[in-house]
DNA sequence: GCAACCAGTTACTTTTTTGTAACCTTAATA
DNA sequence: TATTAAGGTTACAAAAAAGTAACTGGTTGC
């Protein structure tokens, strides 16, 4: 109780002490992590790498254009990382980095989460 | 390796037999708590109700339509629950559910994660 | 030769989200 | 009496995200 920043007594308020003018850790990791189809694309990552056309079958919903952002800025944030495993046939796959891996253990208890309660 | 639904094969690829037509549990659960400031009104409440211009102070970046519009559809999702606690001068607070309490362990992981990190 | 597959790219439109500013009613304060 | 605060709402503009469809250029199989 003593640790409250403003009064929240009904009649008359304080102004907040500390807002926070910077997005907070919470807000910063859901910019990473947190994006349509970032957490789907990790996940379908974990066991193996996977390539391009694959991963759009798989998430059926995501046109190629919005994969290919999605990769590229999952990549820029060292989620994941782009391989070419082939130049005569022009052959690519996605895995996921360590740093990447550091993710799904939330991202495990977001999914039973979201089967046990129905979302 | 027997539980791959298709072939990684450099040459030759065969369809994906298990795309994911509709969004996968992950996918439903970021919807619900990856919107932009949802995460962060939830762990405003944690201790205890707060009321909406507080709220609005805390969260220094929100307007008070963004917030409004969150706070709704965070009611809808059931994550919070919106109070009158004074009607003479009219004052309203907004606190978490148990539902929302559920999603606090989550949070906190990801907030651990952003630091750790440094995201 | 022709079609199909790989891994995208490009241009464009549509939709969704966010932000800005003004406004509202009631109540209390200076 | 004028101002401020609470808890919003409204109309509008701007920006960001997402979707569509066509197209590329190389390779391989039929």
């Amino acid at each position: 109780m003593g640790k409250m920043a403003f009064q929240t007594d009904v009649t008359r308020q304080r102004k907040a002490l500390d807002p926070c003018f910077e997005p907070c850790p919470i807000e910063r990791g859901m910019r990473v992590i947190g994006g349509k189809w970032t957490g789907s694309i990790l996940w379908h990552l974990k066991d193996h790498p996977v390539r391009f056309n694959d991963l759009a079958r798989q998430l059926g919903g995501a046109s190629k254009k919005v994969l290919n952002d999605r990769l590229k800025q999952m990549e820029e944030n060292k989620l994941i990382k782009r391989k070419v495993i082939s130049t005569k046939p022009f052959a690519v796959c996605y895995e996921i980095t360590e740093f990447g891996r550091t993710a799904l253990d939330f991202l495990d208890a977001l999914k039973d989460w979201a089967i046990e309660y129905k979302i």
